[in-house]
DNA sequence: CTGAAAGCGCTAACAC
DNA sequence: GTGTTAGCGCTTTCAG
């Protein structure tokens, strides 16, 4: 770590022939310190240039005064929203923040939960792998009472603080928005179902069907892993279904980026033939040409609130969970407006 | 953290009746115990649910097994990149990420700086804020010897591993492009000239200027912080000029952006009448409409490289720096290829 | 092959 | 107001 060992307390403390612990008292401002020895103290550290060592001070009092996050992928516009959310306000509290990431895999997210254990986080906040699992992992930190946030894509079985978007009425929205705009036969890209993130989706998409009269059709729905290519092979699948579709909720942006562009490519216009509605609001959906329709999640505010839960659990040991549900918002642009509303 | 204390290793000790050291060891697999008993151990540490304490562990080694890294803005695509990449090679050498952002303000990147120092991070990644300092901050790490790494913003005056893409190069290319397609007054949306990633790619631009006999010419230069804002500011300034350009290099994908978008509200057509080229490879500029050409920049691969440096350097205590230069990769879109190569 | 003992740097009763 | 002391949980000489 250092070559020579760093200044300690006790260093400041035989310069200023006192003992450590007013001189670790006067590090935290207790108030049974005078004034007068507290600058001398304080003016010491800073000439040896003593730093606090953190290791030290979260042994012995037990709390690492570190929160752990955990994201299907650092790299992706929202979970990357969600982490500078937490971030901002974690740094604020004076916490450290350990990031990792599962890639979706239930392995790596039950080894980092392990990892995140033994490094004694005090709160954990989570977006689960796609991958299912039993969830044993989390329920640990559960049994052990270490606060424990998930957001997006929660586990309804472990009852903790939560935060998540409104995917049913989302996916409502998208649907009553396209039967609003004259299409007829809409079909639905849905996720993994095994994520009630996705589940709910499709479930506020069937409900928009049902309030309108049209019957609920299962040939119309394809299920896969939301990535670009599945875009295009479910895309793909379903126009040539022998009645295809004149509108798809796509369970995603990037898939409803990729079915764009096949259906371009293929010469089908957007959205006069067919229309398109995605899911997230990702930064290219407003720039693309059309423009992407879609539901905007907000990530840092997602990630800030999350932070706000943990700290509180941490501090007050509360023990009533909520479950905050943020409002989701109906994007309309170009890819799916073509009443010109 | 938690509620009833954790098993310890002499928890485990003296169910087994025998020494926390020899616990001790058999956990790490040290060769000087018999197998039998280290069976032991590992079958009764998995009955009582024992997990390390990673920090007391840490204390004792004086190593932290954690790797810092801070970025202006978690949430911008090229640094969650890097962050992935950092990950995703430190976690798997049993690593720890820890991560701030410095939102481009040199007093939260000093006090982050800090925080990371107490924290006894084995070693830091860090692309510096726009905003300039003295960076003592920094230097500090170099003085106590603890690894410290550059990427993409480095600060020239430490000596240490630096990992960064050629923007020199990515400047000359670009502007070598864009005079190959026939531009001929060609324009340029600089970045924060006290960070090098900006003024190479300025100079790069004045240097392919030179190579084809063009004059440099100041007026056509615009410098700011690259947002958006500050792209539609430029574009309009540049526009307005008596004799305004017909190519702009824009020092990011942002500007590229908002330069595209006025302009063509202006009617103004690209690549026809001006071309435009942004800097950086950010997903959007590969779907937008027209696709913007620009500069790759591999983060995920630099988050890797970053973090193998970083940890030979913990683990040989290097005493020889390098620079890696990433190679720039110029990716020709519709833009800025009125000639349709 | 295993145990005893000291200590990493800091904190917090408990004294006075 | 300040000092003494013990200990957070782990590792590691040094003994045997």
């Amino acid at each position: 770590m250092q070559k020579k060992s760093e200044p300690t307390i006790h260093d400041i403390a035989r310069e200023l022939k006192i003992s450590a612990s007013t001189v670790s008292r006067a590090l935290q401002h207790n108030p049974r310190i005078s004034v007068k020895t507290r600058e001398k103290i304080l003016a010491m550290a800073d000439t040896i240039g003593y730093r606090p060592n953190v290791l030290a001070s979260n042994l012995r009092n037990k709390k690492s005064n570190t929160i752990g996050i955990v994201v299907p992928l650092i790299n992706r516009y929202f979970f990357s929203a969600v982490i500078s959310g937490v971030e901002d306000v974690a740094f604020s509290a004076g916490y450290t923040v350990v990031i990792s990431q599962s890639n979706d895999l239930a392995n790596k997210e039950i080894s980092i939960a392990h990892s995140m254990f033994s490094n004694r986080v005090d709160g954990l906040i989570i977006s689960i792998a796609m991958e299912p699992t039993n969830f044993e992992h989390l329920k640990a930190f559960r049994k052990k009472n270490i606060p424990l946030v998930f957001f997006d894509r929660v586990v309804p079985e472990i009852d903790t603080n939560k935060i998540v978007v409104d995917d049913f009425m989302g996916g409502f929205r998208v649907t009553q928005h396209l039967i609003d705009q004259g299409y007829q036969r809409i079909g639905h890209m849905a996720g993994p179902q095994n994520l009630i993130t996705y589940s709910d989706r499709k479930n506020g998409y069937k409900e928009a069907l049902e309030k309108n009269g049209i019957p609920f059709d299962e040939s119309l729905v394809v299920t896969n892993s939301l990535t670009a290519g599945d875009g295009v092979n479910a895309i793909q699948h379903l126009m040539n279904l022998p009645w295809p579709p004149d509108a798809i909720f796509c369970g995603n942006d990037t898939t409803a980026l990729s079915s764009m562009i096949y259906l371009r490519d293929k010469g089908i216009r957007i959205p006069e033939e067919v229309g398109i509605v995605g899911f997230s609001n990702e930064p290219f959906s407003r720039v693309v040409s059309p423009s992407i329709s879609t539901i905007a999640q907000p990530g840092f505010v997602m990630g800030q609130k999350a932070a706000e839960l943990i700290l509180n659990q941490i501090a007050h040991k509360d023990k009533t969970f909520t479950t905050m549900v943020m409002p989701t918002e109906l994007i309309i642009r170009e890819s799916s407006n073509r009443r010109k509303v």
